[in-house]
RNA sequence: GGGCGGGUGGUGGAAUGGUAUACACGGCGGACUUAAAAUCCGCUGCCUUAACCGGCUUGCGGGUUCGAAUCCCGCCCCGCCUACCA
């Protein structure tokens, strides 16, 4: 009997699927059902594929062929999201170029990707810095360019000083550079900015329409941040201050105002005596660095300026106050400050002992929830529901307001100060400003050199290549600069799902009739940690090219999931500093890609976060060896048993019992497939195992006169283990003598009629503690349960001496008797 | 501080109002072996017991229900995201 070698069986598969393209996704198909299955591609970094990526596409590569069996006309693509920092800070430190170190990188990816048997169509394969790629990243900037919705602004933004370059809010958590952890610094720069934040109310709507889990819906929603208030306006001579607040029906009880130490109004409010420290206090802000700042637990400080306003309810004198737990870059960058109904404004109305004015009724001061009103003039007695739109309007009939919708959502800062990313295709010219480069002169290419070392002074290292920079204007063919700046490693990835349609097209992104044909991806695998980069970025970018006619679909994705993250052993994240990273080529090595695949389905729910467990997975692989070994003794004829006597009979039961637990487990795992449960779906596949290897079933399946029944139990096994590992099932499905592959076979249909059960198990209850088990015909009616329960010796023995008070019949599954 | 998850054996986990602990790992015992590995068989929540029986058990406390891991209220703890956002 040949041994489970998958070390020889997978190359020799991956080869032959690829040689045939067996997993070839046909355009404009309208014999089957499309289904566009997208998992978010790798950066390929020089370390390779890690186990995170390999949950993420062997979860896509399941369900991909499951519908491709299904007769689905399957696209599942992969491509490389290659520019950006690493390769580049790794490009300097071995002294070579980019570009070099991409193909390397890219070359093992692809490698590691064949060897774990995904069924991908490699014909699609894109990667974000291809000329031919970046020149559609560049036109469909330029499409946000000329509706206005790409524009520079000078802003104080976001600077890491470590990789020395820019960064969008959403890379900044707590202060520090999401990716490398350097404290974040504020540096005045011009920079090219995206008009997302036109979008808030469209990406917040858009999230009705899609099926994304709230976990990821919510998350969007907190980030963009829509609020509902009012702006209302205070004057001290001829300066007027805007602030914002949602609670417009604290009005009255506002006793001061607050504003941000960088509000514009500042040197213009602030009085000669108050002059000197207000200048002070400013210029220690600006000083402070960001986390600093952000910590909500130092105490409040803060400066006088000198300025008097008044409340427009109570006429009480104002005094304009500057501290720092004001933001400038939220609302209005200027608050009015309530101490008795806001914490913040409490502790510094303490600190500094400024008057608090109770206005709502509620728990004690300070009180931030909703209540009637009191003391605030004409709207005392109403509720701060009603109050609020009561004061808008009443400020705005006043002239001294309106209502404002605010957002935490900023403009997204698209410029970086690198080289390894997109040129963003614009030239500076000194008589016509910023000028898109013509679609016809695209791409933009970067030019070849040997320094691009990041400078401090904010300038793209491309900046000192005067040849490149040096060039015409399109307009006026006069002497122009071209935009040295590139685009964040965003920029690629924000519409590459379009670019897998059509691939290879140079006249277009991707020929329309193919977009029309493919629509949306109907399900989106990723991590949860793109939420609110990544996945809200293309949103926006593919709402905006619905608004241009572009794309035939408002959003981009009909489905989202997110993938927990693997664990190292020790339960911390894998980390090279720490050496306990996973490599799946390691693995499969050792195991092969099936035990791997299995594994990495099986360990939990997909989307749970979850140690990894080389014992476990060790474990796990039994599995297949025993798949492997049942399914030898069922092919080689040396193993069948000579009929005996009377087996005919028997086997006719037999055959009765073992499709239906065939038949049940495809139930099952198809059920378990299409709610991306795995690890029960391998669960039911592993106990069906264990039924068809009992040494009782066994024995009846290698009888002479089952061959049929040998025949189809062999092969619907093959053909459920299909999707999860492609190879060993691929192997089996040939040695059982099929021809073609088991990757293009008919996903097979259970029998509903077969799996009814005649006889069920009922469970007898005596106030509610289960009592006995009685074995009944699925037809029983509750009278006959009940007398079949009353009948039982152990439910006789524990109702001796007591009374029934109510008995609970739940057909088919259990009888609960209530006794005193 | 806010939002969203979660808490079940030694471990990963199963069960979403009806037999809690499926499946798997690990452990223990046995078979095979000169031996080990591999493989196969059996046992494996806790307490009590020689065993059967019995009792207890899903973070803690209460509630709803004939019946709760599951639903409701309060609390504790853990994880992720977010955060002086007015």
């Amino acid at each position: 009997m040949n041994k489970y070698h998958p070390q020889d069986i997978e190359p020799k598969w991956q080869k032959t699927w690829a040689d045939t393209h067996l997993y070839a996704a046909k355009d404009g198909d309208t014999t089957r059902p499309k289904y566009y299955m997208l998992t978010e591609f790798p950066y390929p970094s020089g370390d390779g594929l890690h186990a995170g990526h390999a949950r993420e596409y062997t979860i896509g590569d399941v369900i991909a062929r499951h519908k491709r069996m299904q007769g689905y006309n399957v696209l599942y693509p992969m491509g490389y999201d290659a520019f950006g920092l690493p390769t580049e800070n790794y490009a300097i430190k071995h002294k070579i170029r980019p570009q070099d170190a991409t193909v390397q990188n890219v070359a093992n990816f692809r490698k590691q990707f064949e060897a774990l048997g995904y069924s991908i169509d490699w014909a699609r394969e894109v990667n974000t810095t291809d000329p031919d790629y970046y020149k559609w990243t560049q036109w469909l900037f330029l499409r946000f360019f000329k509706e206005g919705l790409a524009y520079q602004a000078e802003m104080a933004i976001n600077w890491c000083p470590m990789e020395k370059t820019g960064l969008a809010n959403e890379e900044v958590v707590n202060g520090l550079h999401e990716r490398c952890g350097t404290p974040v610094e504020k540096k005045l720069l011009k920079q090219w900015m995206l008009g997302i934040t036109k979008y808030a109310d469209r990406l917040i709507e858009g999230l009705k329409t899609v099926d994304y889990p709230s976990r990821i819906a919510d998350q969007q929603i907190n980030w963009i941040g829509r609020s509902e208030g009012a702006e209302i306006d205070f004057t001290v001579q001829d300066v007027k201050i805007t602030v914002y607040t949602t609670r417009p029906d604290t009005l009255a009880g506002a006793t001061f105002l607050v504003l941000a130490p960088e509000h514009p109004a500042v040197a213009a409010l602030t009085t000669k005596e108050q002059r000197a420290d207000v200048e002070k206090y400013v210029a220690a802000a600006q000083r402070e660095s960001e986390i600093a700042r952000q910590n909500t637990d130092r105490p409040k400080t803060g400066v006088f300026t000198g300025a008097y306003t008044k409340n427009p309810i109570t006429g009480e004198k104002m005094p304009i106050w500057i501290a720092d737990y004001v933001l400038a870059g939220y609302g209005t960058g200027a608050i009015m400050a309530v101490p008795a109904h806001d914490d913040r404004d409490y502790e510094f109305a303490k600190t500094f002992s400024l008057p608090i004015e109770r206005v709502i009724m509620g728990g004690d001061v300070p009180y931030a929830g909703e209540g009637l009103l009191t003391d605030s003039g004409q709207f005392d007695g109403l509720t701060s529901a009603k109050a609020k739109p009561a004061v808008t309007k009443w400020l705005y009939d006043q002239g001294l307001g309106r209502g404002a919708t605010k957002y935490k959502l900023r403009d997204w800062i698209f410029s970086r100060q690198h080289y390894w990313g997109e040129p963003i295709p614009i030239v500076h010219c000194a008589k016509c400003g910023a000028v898109a480069v013509p679609d016809d002169q695209l791409p933009v290419t970067l030019p070849d050199v040997t320094h691009y070392e990041p400078t401090d002074d904010g300038k793209s290292p491309l900046a000192a290549i005067k040849d490149w920079v040096d060039t015409a204007c399109p307009k006026c063919g006069g002497p122009a600069q071209r935009e040295t700046d590139t685009m964040p490693n965003w920029a690629g990835s924000s519409w590459y799902y379009l670019r897998y349609m059509d691939s290879r097209n140079d006249q277009a992104f991707a020929d329309r009739a193919k977009l029309d044909y493919w629509g949306s991806v109907d399900l989106y695998l990723g991590g949860m940690e793109h939420t609110t980069l990544h996945l809200l970025y293309s949103r926006f970018w593919h709402q905006f090219f619905y608004d241009q006619g572009l794309v035939p679909t408002p959003e981009p994705y009909a489905a989202r999931r997110g993938q927990g993250i693997v664990l190292a052993a020790d339960g911390r994240k894998m980390s090279k500093s720490l050496g306990n990273v996973i490599n799946p080529i390691d693995i499969i090595a050792r195991y092969g890609a099936d035990a791997f695949r299995l594994y990495i389905l099986f360990m939990a729910p997909y989307d749970e976060t979850t140690p990894w467990s080389d014992e476990r997975l060790g474990g796990t692989s039994r599995f297949l060896y025993r798949v492997w070994t049942l399914a030898q003794e069922l092919i080689e004829p040396s193993t069948i048993l000579p009929g005996s006597v009377g087996y005919e009979d028997q086997i006719g039961a037999f055959a009765v019992e073992a499709d239906r637990a065939t038949h049940k487990t495809l139930k099952k795992i198809h059920h378990d497939f299409d709610e991306l449960r795995f690890n029960t779906a391998v669960s039911a596949l592993m106990e069906h195992l264990n039924f068809l290897t009992q040494a009782g079933t066994k024995r009846r399946l290698l009888q002479a006169n089952a061959t049929d029944l040998r025949r189809r139990t062999l092969r619907t096994l093959i053909l459920m283990l299909a999707p999860i590992v492609p190879h060993i099932a691929e192997e089996l499905w040939r040695q059982t003598g099929e021809e073609g592959s088991v990757h293009v076979a008919a996903w097979p249909q259970y029998d509903p009629e077969l799996i009814k059960d005649n006889v069920v198990t009922v469970v007898v209850q005596i106030n509610g503690k289960v009592r006995a088990q009685l074995a009944m015909p699925a037809a029983a009616t509750e009278a006959e349960l009940t007398a079949a329960a009353r009948a039982d010796p152990k439910i006789t023995a524990h109702l001796e001496g007591k009374t029934i008070t109510k008995t609970i019949v739940v057909p088919r599954k259990l009888i609960n008797f209530v006794v005193r």
